[in-house]
DNA sequence: GCAAGGTC
């Protein structure tokens, strides 16, 4: 009653929307209004108000996921636990508080609303998103709730999904939903647990150490991976290539075949070459269109910035997010390579104009067909990432610079005509022998201006040689190659590992990966498995090898479709997977101590690898490590040569935040770096206490300190006041 | 201290 919403603005009764985030309720809105759009905000929600044809409507939006599956018990030392319920989010997540002013605000809209409709996204967790708050939040509405469908958040889509919504259409996708929570909850909960509890049985000291549905098949491909490159035996093959003399410049071709595999053979074409003439037997020259790059989805841009910038997939998201929340690019999360016309052309390019570095480039795109070259991957929410030709508000850091020029000259390239390029080869026989000599050149640039910087393609010029031409060898080099074990994954090529496997989501897959590293799984920038991931990965194939799988991921969708279809109900599911644990989970839990023992070889070594900063620059011959003092507790590096040859190279340490050790060496001293974290932004330190870039920093603080002092402050002496009374305040307490 | 999935 008291409340001010139902009172005044919208005393009439009218139709609440629920939107899964708040871009979309404003998209929303700005599709249905006629003409009495208003906007309310209540603590940090944003409402929208409006008539159309005739009714009332109130939408509001969540921020994805507003309910989430725990434990009831919430004794996290327990296992198995099977009976899992659904709770507000806040009251599980610490990191997510902000959510109960959400659900607050959409349950008190509902007290006001006499109809319901859900316009979430129409997928699988969008659905469930929807179900749960109007289950949860608006008090068990929905059974009458009407849903609205839509795939892309068009003004005419979206007049059309409201007046075709009705009722009951994504029930069972609400089911199915929901089960996925509860299914992945069970596993992974239960397991990770099995496996913490294990290692704390046999060493009385707590470790995360976790497994699910996703991490389990992931971690298995850096493992199988790891396998291969250390049981791979390489075999020798030969490449040749002749050197001929063209009026005192030499030519280089190859050999035809790129593996001669006999030793025998190289013999015998390297003699049979000697002193002879080569004869240019063959130039061809042919011609191809080289097309435009499609515009970025997140996994795109993920691989792009990792190849260019070497930006980890999680870094590249975190940056778009920042981007996108500028108003700089469109929603990042997206798997569509499609720009639809709606966003604009015109409208982003003219923006871009006004920015000096595209200004030319915007202008000439502006002027020419607007046919963006389109790749073939949809999102049902949102268009592939554009910039939005809004000019940054703020300095932008050197990350986002580079990030947001990236995702511009991609845009720009995407509608540019295609690259006309010419290959020439010529073929030289030499003695009956054929070698090979290939030239690239670009004849109409196309796209590639726009992109130029980044795709790296670089003209070669053409051997400048004519058909029958006679060429004098000078020799032939043999050259003896071994064959290469499979790379190692790095970030970007693991989480397209997960892309074509289907396992996880585009939001999530790149902090999954974060999560193994996290966990002591793997390490490095190019991907080596940890002794630890080794562990984990036998004794999960041991007792429950399914959730190391990626079967099991398409075995639960099976069973979602199934329910969605209403062929099988959700109860069912839950008792598989119940049934599938429980043996495992028996047979851990008598186990614990021996497996446990199992993990603490790995774990030790694990955990001295991951606080391995590198080399000493002291004694050369030891590593710098993160030593934690046993009398102090306090943290600091050491040399591991300490003891033995009394290398005394150490440095302190902040004692707060967490560390993070990125394997680079200081430009100045190198000395190794490590990243500090206490708040949102790491702090990157070069551990050297003499470092001559700390004198620096002294003097520039110094410097700054004079400036001050130089010129007045307002009210100097109450600061100075202040903060003596909160450190005397402290002092009373501490001797209370 | 635990999963995976949304979103800021």
């Amino acid at each position: 009653m008291g409340y001010s919403y139902s009172a005044g603005v919208a005393a009439d009764p009218y139709t609440l929307v629920i939107c899964e985030k708040p871009d979309a309720a404003q998209r929303i809105a700005d599709a249905l209004k006629e003409d009495d759009l208003k906007q309310s905000i209540y603590g940090r929600v944003k409402t929208f108000t409006l008539t159309y044809r005739g009714r009332r409507y109130v939408i509001c939006s969540a921020l994805g996921h507003l309910y989430s599956i725990g434990d009831p018990s919430q004794k996290r030392h327990i296992y198995p636990v099977f009976d899992v319920e659904w709770f507000p989010t806040y009251k599980i997540d610490k990191k997510r508080s902000y959510t109960a002013q959400r659900i607050e605000t959409i349950h008190r809209l509902a007290a006001g609303a006499d109809s319901f409709i859900n316009a979430c996204d129409f997928d699988l967790e969008g659905e469930t998103i929807g179900y749960n708050i109007l289950k949860y939040a608006c008090g068990e509405k929905q059974g009458n709730a009407l849903r609205a469908k839509f795939s892309t958040l068009t003004e005419e889509e979206l007049r059309e999904a409201f007046q075709t919504a009705s009722r009951g259409l994504g029930e069972g996708l609400a089911q199915a939903g929901r089960t996925r929570h509860a299914v992945d909850f069970i596993f992974g909960i239960n397991l990770s647990r099995a496996l913490s509890e294990s290692y704390y049985a046999s060493n009385k000291r707590y470790r995360v150490v976790t497994i699910g549905r996703v991490q389990g098949p992931t971690l298995s491909y850096a493992v199988q991976r790891e396998i291969e490159i250390r049981t791979f035996v390489p075999t020798p093959f030969w490449t040749l290539t002749a050197e001929l003399d063209k009026n005192g410049t030499v030519l280089t071709p190859e050999y035809e075949r790129r593996r001669v595999e006999q030793l025998a053979e190289v013999k015998q074409i390297t003699e049979a070459c000697r002193g002879k003439t080569g004869t240019v037997s063959k130039i061809t020259r042919s011609r191809f269109q080289q097309p435009p790059p499609t515009p970025f989805d997140i996994g795109d841009l993920q691989k792009e910035a990792y190849r260019i910038f070497g930006y980890s997939p999680s870094q590249t998201l975190k940056i778009a997010e920042r981007l996108y929340l500028d108003a700089l690019i469109s929603y990042p999360r997206t798997s569509s390579q499609k720009l639809p016309p709606s966003i604009n052309y015109l409208k982003i390019l003219s923006g871009l104009q006004r920015n000096r570095e595209y200004s030319r480039e915007a202008e000439e795109i502006s002027r020419g067909m607007l046919q963006p070259h389109e790749g073939a991957k949809t999102d049902p929410a949102h268009p592939a990432i554009y910039p939005t030709g809004e000019l940054p508000r703020r300095a932008l850091t050197s990350t986002e610079k580079q990030l947001y020029d990236l995702v511009v000259r991609r845009f720009l390239s995407v509608f540019g005509e295609y690259a006309l390029r010419e290959g020439v080869s010529a073929t030289i026989d030499i003695a009956g022998y054929l070698f090979k000599i290939y030239g690239r050149l670009t004849l109409r640039e196309g796209w590639l201006k726009y992109y130029r910087r980044y795709t790296g393609t670089e003209d070669r010029a053409i051997p400048d040689v004519a058909e029958g031409e006679d060429l004098p060898v000078l020799r032939v080099i043999p050259k003896e190659k071994f064959d290469q074990p499979p790379p190692r994954y790095n970030q970007s090529s693991l989480l397209e590992k997960m892309e074509t496997e289907e396992i996880g989501t585009k939001a999530t897959r790149a902090d999954i990966i974060k999560t193994l590293y996290d966990r002591g799984y793997l390490a490095e920038r190019s991907i080596v498995a940890t002794d630890l991931a080794f562990s984990v990965v036998e004794l999960m194939e041991k007792h429950s090898p399914r959730i190391i799988s990626t079967d099991m991921t398409r075995r639960i969708e099976e069973h979602l479709r199934r329910i969605e279809q209403g062929e099988i109900d959700e109860e069912q599911v839950i008792q598989e997977a119940v049934d599938q644990l429980y043996e495992s989970l028996t047979t851990i839990k008598d186990a614990e101590e021996e497996i446990g023992e199992a993990m603490t070889e790995a774990i030790t070594k694990t955990v001295r690898e991951m606080n391995t900063l590198g080399p000493c620059p002291t004694c050369k011959t030891g590593t710098l490590r993160v030593i934690r003092s046993k009398k102090t507790h306090k943290r600091f590096v050491g040399c591991s040569n300490y003891q033995q040859q009394r290398c005394n190279a150490s440095a302190p340490l902040p004692q707060k935040g967490t560390l993070t050790i990125p394997g680079k060496s200081c430009s100045t001293c190198g000395w190794p770096i490590v990243y500090v974290r206490f708040g949102r932004y790491p702090w990157r330190l070069c551990i050297n206490m003499n470092c001559p870039t700390k004198e620096k920093e002294k003097k520039e603080k110094k410097k700054e300190k004079k400036k001050e002092n130089e010129t007045p402050r307002k009210m100097p002496t109450m600061r100075k006041r202040s903060s003596n009374s909160r450190s005397n305040n402290n002092h009373s307490r501490s001797s209370r």
